[in-house]
DNA sequence: GCAGAGCCTTGACGCAGATCAAAAAGGCAA
DNA sequence: TTGCCTTTTTGATCTGCGTCAAGGCTCTGC
């Protein structure tokens, strides 16, 4: 499968699917060169779990392919899925060692990872890193600020909206296809129950929302998983966002 | 008043009280010096909005005195509070022209500003700026991600809660007195709107679930805006966390 | 003193979404 | 093919919180 040959085609960071939007966006070659040489693969299943909040952190890194979550649980049971882990993003923070979130693979996932300590001492060194990190930080801070909006103030049919339109927008400058208001089709990546922890909703509501959300013909879907959406700024009404692109994922 | 008097007796910035918390913390003595030149404090009353969503925003700088909120609007007029701005908290954004937050005093409030263009040349020569500004947006990061579990998944009574508790450690860190789990005694700095507003209730909803609270003896309060905590132990479970500290705010 | 403006509390009622329950739809192995 | 397991859909009922409405408390200015 394509996780497979990313691993075992690409372990060169020029020909890495993720070398400009990574941590390591703004490196030159010669501080790629010595990340080169402490970096290493690592490959998870779909299903698997990749880190256990509290557990012991000793490195960090990029995804690579594929998609995780992150969320955090109450001592009931109740979950709460805290962001959407996609090809380039950062895990694990430099100066803490224990984990404060739960990672989940949720497709089949590949990683470049950094021991901890090897990575914070590069980092310290080189401030192209130590800035990259910076400014994916400060996107990540406004995605979960625009994120708070969504489960504290939308309707269950906002919410699904919302998240649709975050994926078919995330997806669209994955893939370079232009992202304007036209017809967007995409894979979703999560089952109704990791949409509902995302979402602060149960599953059910999940989906009948989706169901009302086909029956108005705002998408269309093929199977389970394969999203149509006949008319994004459609989409983003429903959202309860102005059609002119307010969320700034 | 208090802010007055910080505002004209400590423009120096060796005096100054979030000197060892805010994005100047690291400076060396040399560095604080640069710093000072480009300086500039500002006042704001209390109600008074501080700035716009969308507005061109052209200096960035850090909370001295006085507590103000971030929120976000939609256009039918809900509104969802993002952040609690306390002394030291930074405000801006390097990088970005435009505010992404509506910013309103709660207390009146002193900032200490700096003109964006020469904050950013500054930053950018300056590790130990860009290094404390990392580790307090990694911080803002975790607490918005806190608070994505209290708004996705716990109830209005938890939500009470959580805010009591979150308000009372705060105020403990800054005052310095111990924090442990006998009583405590602060002042609430938020209106029942404001509150309202940053769980994702109404203020109908937050007046009752506070009545109910003090009814059943987790609070006390003198006035409307005095609470006393006679066991923080019993608050926290009441937020649902578990009592050795779930929240890394 | 009184009037007015903010802010807060309390009550009555309705509804969006949770909960409980069951059946349908795929997917996969034998 | 059959059977089992996971995921999803749909229905019936319940409930926590929102909505609407009225009234109380506190402060300020006259």
């Amino acid at each position: 499968m394509l996780n497979e040959r990313s691993f075992s085609i690409a372990p060169d960071c020029s020909d890495c699917p993720i070398r400009h939007r990574a941590v390591c966006a703004r490196c030159e070659s010669d501080e790629l060169e010595k990340l080169e040489q402490i970096k290493y693969y690592r490959k998870f299943q779909a299903g698997q779990s990749i880190i256990w909040a509290g557990d012991r952190m000793d490195f960090v890194g990029s995804v690579v392919s594929g998609i995780a979550t992150l969320s955090q649980a109450m001592e009931d049971g109740r979950t709460q899925m805290v962001g959407l882990l996609l090809p380039s993003d950062f895990v694990g923070r430099p100066g803490r060692n224990t984990a404060a979130y739960d990672v989940v693979a949720t497709t089949d996932v590949v990683m470049c990872c950094f021991r901890r300590s090897p990575f914070e001492d590069m980092m310290h060194r080189t401030p192209h890193i130590a800035q990259r990190l910076l400014e994916m930080t400060l996107d990540e801070l406004d995605a979960a600020r625009e994120w708070m909006l969504v489960l504290g103030r939308k309707t269950a049919r906002e919410k699904i909206a919302s998240l649709l339109s975050i994926i078919a927008r995330r997806d669209a400058t994955l893939n370079m296809r232009g992202s304007g208001t036209g017809s967007v089709t995409f894979n979703l990546p999560l089952t109704r129950e990791a949409m509902a922890d995302y979402l602060g909703l149960t599953l059910e509501t999940v989906s009948r929302q989706i169901s009302a959300l086909r029956k108005d013909g705002v998408i269309e879907l093929e199977g389970k998983r394969q999203v149509t959406v006949p008319d994004m700024a459609r989409l983003m009404e429903e959202a309860g966002d102005d059609a002119d692109g307010g969320l700034l994922v």
